[in-house]
DNA sequence: GGTAGATAGTCAATCAGGTTGACCATTATA
DNA sequence: TATAATGGTCAACCTGATTGACTATCTACC
């Protein structure tokens, strides 16, 4: 429920905004493309716990939408790298400010240091269950 | 990557016994009829955050494999009430051992108190954000 | 008491987001 | 240098949802 409604409450604000209607798994895609900057096609799929077919469909997608692009692999001949382009990369900025105003109300709910304590315990369990998780939806 | 974890765990848990391969929304149903006598088709679909023909198609499955009965209404006679069978029942009492267990992992990575601490936190923030929240998948 | 509108449920068609399987081009390994 | 493995695409299909139309029953109001 939790997750659920914390995501709720972000696309409601994004979409409040009038922005178009990314869903989650572009978020999560987003995410991955602004910590790495060697990212194929097979590694989103694994990121994202899905099949490459379906990581390739999400990749078009944002492209079509110009948030991102894909360049050429420097050593790989096959291989293409995804990267944010500058709208993909101002997309991910403003949702980190919307984002820290669903967890602001969480913490004006239960106090900053509960908060805090929170993230390292979730953490600590995802760490004890072998590191990571699947993104993919729960159903 | 938390709540995903943990479904996988139970879910696991249950393959790993040969069980029928029951959805997380199947989850969801049995968690309702357990705390409620009254539950019609509308009622579940409220509950699961989708449509009454999807949620329809949820009941007639579950019927179809035993674990619930639809039951014509006392005073409605449009509505069928849903109501845990015997077997479903006794798959509900037996998920909650499992899941027992997998919280007892968390509880033994973060003790048994923080994780007391993380329930309330969690209840006090979904209270403050309406009350409730869908059970869909986010993505 | 009768009628208009709301509500519970079903059937059928469609859609979205995934999967499986076959394939090509390129790279790594023996 | 032949063979296997890997990155990516295309096409067909599947599942679990949605929308829309419909029937039967209940509720509210005159």
């Amino acid at each position: 429920m939790i997750y659920r409604a914390m995501t709720d409450e972000l696309h409601e604000r994004l979409l409040a905004e009038g922005r178009e209607p990314l869903r989650p798994a572009h978020g999560y895609t987003f995410r991955l493309l602004e910590a790495r900057d060697d990212v194929t096609t097979v590694a989103l799929a694994d990121h994202l716990g899905i099949t490459k077919q379906a990581a390739s469909k999400i990749a078009a997608e944002l492209e079509s939408w110009d948030y991102i692009e894909r360049r050429p692999h420097p050593t790989d001949g096959r291989a293409r790298v995804l990267a944010l382009t500058p709208k993909g990369l101002a997309y991910v900025r403003h949702a980190d400010e919307l984002w820290g105003l669903t967890e602001d109300r969480w913490a004006a709910v239960i106090g900053p240091d509960r908060l805090d304590q929170l993230h390292a315990d979730m953490h600590a369990y995802v760490t004890a269950a072998g590191g990571r998780a699947a993104l993919r939806p729960v159903w």
